[in-house]
DNA sequence: TATACCTGCAACCAGGAGGTTGCAGATGGC
DNA sequence: GCCATCTGCAACCTCCTGGTTGCAGGTATA
């Protein structure tokens, strides 16, 4: 089983794109760059704290950074971590190819 | 914002991959091919009860079915789901990959 | 300096997620 | 028929999650 070592560490990677308010959040910062978590609550529907506790969760899994500007905090989007969750769903993919090519080997022989 | 759409229900596919014994229940369903709840529990240290709510989790998610088979119940993978997940996480690159493409041209300017 | 704005921290709450145990119902093999 | 095995259902428990509110502390600006 060497690919339980590609997988290893993604979970948390998937379960903090595992929440829509999240996933929007990446979508924005990943579409409209950084910005400060007023800017990030002006458009969504839950308070100003839920943001900011969506991108602490985020910023465990690795996926946004932030910093402080002034008197506001910027954050932005850190995409190696989607690569790598990309990766892993390849790997997966990958696998389910390599299982499809042992079935089909197995039914013509 | 015309990504949304393309990242509409896309949540729940990676909130069920976002837990480490699901994710390993689709990675063995991916390698070793369809197995019922007793030997998927066979390898696993949580109880049966415990993998079968996994699994009606991943099949809420769409990413497994299950057949009756015999007086046992064979799960087994349906890749759709997953490269629809890849799907998505390639649109989020590619919103990357433009926001870097404006900062580039905004700054050559 | 006074004021408006942005953020951080803490407490609190309802609901869901993950997990277990116990028991009952089918199903296959002897 | 009898027994072992596999599954399904229900109750229960603990802990985490998403969300809110209130308040205090910095920071820009008139």
């Amino acid at each position: 089983m060497a690919s339980n070592t590609a997988l290893k560490g993604t979970a948390p990677v998937f379960a903090a794109l595992g929440d829509e308010t999240r996933l929007r959040l990446v979508s924005r910062l990943c579409s409209g760059g950084p910005a400060s978590i007023a800017r990030l609550t002006a458009g969504s529907s839950v308070t100003r704290q839920a943001i900011t506790k969506h991108l602490h969760v985020l910023a465990g899994a690795g996926l946004v950074r932030s910093a402080r500007r002034g008197r506001e905090r910027v954050w932005e989007l850190r995409p190696r971590q989607l690569e790598q969750a990309r990766e892993s769903l390849d790997a997966i993919s990958r696998q389910w190819d390599e299982a499809l090519d042992r079935l089909k080997a197995f039914v013509e022989r």
